[in-house]
RNA sequence: GGGGCUUUAGCCAAGUGGUAAGGCAUGGGACUGCAACUCCCCGAGCACCAGUUCAAAUCUGGUAGGCCCCUCCA
């Protein structure tokens, strides 16, 4: 397995802590409102890894945290909660947005068929894990208290830039002017571990600590949940490329100074969806949701498609025309697997190399779109339906487009059958007007009839 | 100002020195009462410039464009 490592800036042979073991730490989202497609092609790609992983027999344990508090809209202690934020604007408590949006969130994934992570925690539930590191980062003289707050001092690392490449003198002069400067920190790059003081009435969310009644920051969640479920070596920590700096960055400098040893080996970004004018935001416009889609009509797992034939450490551009062709694409791939027979013998030879082909394209930093070409290959392939459809079936252990898996059918068969043969006597007939209007009628019921040589046969919407 | 990613046909893209995979769309054809489905056929010389090389989309240097991060964001 190859996979691109941020902190290297190359791909490198993935080799774990320990030998066949993974632990995966995926950050999750803060619940302040849906997840738009954007946010969603980073889960897709998470998903991808994670049963990349267990396909080539790793034993795989993923965690993922739920940010319920302490992400602020700005990193000085001016910034508001954005969970706060948002239960004030919906008149709701916190913990009933925490709870509206997490359950939306994983609705989300089902409808994407992103497997939920075993382990998820959200940072609310934690909280002594963060003060337990928090005191020990004081102790050691990595953390500060000022103005209330607890400050990581981030100074006292050699290494603090070392994931972004960034350089100090660089962000300094880069500050921008309308960014607050909280002057309680000794560093501009200093960061908040535990706050004290909210200058927000609304802040409901608190708890004690020996530092004082308060919440905790918003980057000390990732690290407490991660040495809380998975220990001190972690393999893989993935989260689109915005969190690189300065989320990761602060992540890595909380934990090794907690730990005293190097955390994890193994950083995997996913690039952003963007639309026509750029990144796509929460706050710009029409929020792609994935319901958003499906009140157009559209598949979600044709979205999956479009993101599985990209790559993603590519930024892809959002648009309807690509979604449209990507479904079209994605049916007509899908009703092609499903036509396949399933009553012949299964060549093992055939299956064994692809299966290989599949292996080493994925394992090749999760080359998707390789793989999806290798379903046409098998499809044109020499060998029988079954073989095919079971080389396929496979495939989508990992791809998850339910390309084997066929829809139920709700509506009643003898009901279309009857239309059917009332259309084919209309047809002899040469009633046309008739015929068509019965193709009609079943139309916006969402009966599809098409005429094959053998017959006609049904496909519903 | 600094850092990172990126630029292959209308769109999604593969390709890591040897002469441009695949898919979708478009167009043409077969089939059809018509349509849909299905099947067949058709397209670029790789942002630009200059090098290295027998040979470059692939390496080097430069130019230009796009996007992201440095402020909360997947």
């Amino acid at each position: 397995m190859k996979i691109y490592n941020t902190e290297t800036h190359r791909i490198e042979e993935f080799i774990p802590w320990e030998e066949n073991k993974v632990k995966m730490y995926t950050c999750g989202p803060t619940v302040y409102s849906y997840a738009h497609i954007g946010n969603l092609r980073t889960y897709i790609m998470e998903d991808i890894l994670e049963k990349t992983l267990r396909f080539l027999n790793y034993d795989v344990t993923r965690v993922m945290n739920i940010t319920d508090v302490g992400h602020l809209s700005s990193d000085s202690d001016t910034g508001e909660d954005k969970m706060v934020k948002s239960a004030k604007k919906e008149h709701k408590t916190v913990l009933d947005i925490a709870k509206f949006y997490t359950d939306a969130f994983f609705q989300d994934l089902s409808k994407l068929n992103i497997k939920r992570p075993e382990i998820v925690s959200p940072a609310t539930e934690n909280i002594p894990e963060y003060i337990k590191i928090i005191s020990k980062l004081l102790e050691t003289g990595y953390a500060y208290a000022s103005g209330g707050n607890i400050y990581f001092d981030t100074s006292k690392l050699k290494n603090y830039y070392r994931l972004s490449n960034h350089i100090k003198e660089d962000l300094i002069s880069g500050v921008r002017e309308t960014v607050e400067e909280d002057t309680n920190k000794k560093n501009k790059t200093d960061f908040v571990l535990w706050f004290t003081k909210s200058k927000f009435d609304s802040q409901d969310l608190k708890w004690d600590s020996p530092f004082g009644v308060g919440y905790p920051g918003w980057h000390i969640e990732c690290s407490g949940i991660s040495l809380k479920y998975l220990g001190p070596h972690l393999d893989i920590h993935c989260g689109g490329v915005d969190n690189i700096f300065p989320h990761h960055t602060n992540e890595i400098a909380q934990s090794e100074s907690y730990t005293g040893e190097t955390w994890c080996k193994y950083w995997v970004h996913g690039e952003h969806l963007n639309d026509s004018t750029g990144k796509m935001s929460k706050s710009k416009g029409q929020t792609l949701t994935v319901s958003y889609l499906e009140e157009l009509g559209y598949n979600p797992l044709s979205y999956r498609f479009l993101v599985l034939q990209s790559h993603y450490r590519k930024q892809l551009t959002f648009t309807f025309d690509a979604l449209k062709y990507a479904e079209i694409a994605y049916n007509k791939l899908k009703n092609k697997v499903l036509s396949l027979n399933e009553n012949e013998e299964i060549d093992q030879t055939i299956k064994e190399e692809y299966l290989t082909s599949f292996k080493s394209y994925i394992s090749d930093d999760l080359n998707t779109a390789n793989c999806i070409t290798l379903i046409y290959e098998v499809l044109k392939s020499n060998t029988n339906d079954t073989t095919k459809k079971d080389i396929i079936k496979e495939f989508d252990k990992v791809l998850s487009l339910n390309l084997t898996v066929k829809e139920k059918k709700e509506i009643d068969e003898n009901y279309i059958n009857d239309m059917i043969a009332k259309r084919n006597k209309a047809k002899e007939n040469k009633d046309y007007a008739l015929a068509d209007s019965i193709r009609e009628e079943l139309l916006t019921k969402g009966i599809i009839l098409k005429d094959t040589r053998t017959g006609t046969i049904y496909e519903i919407k």
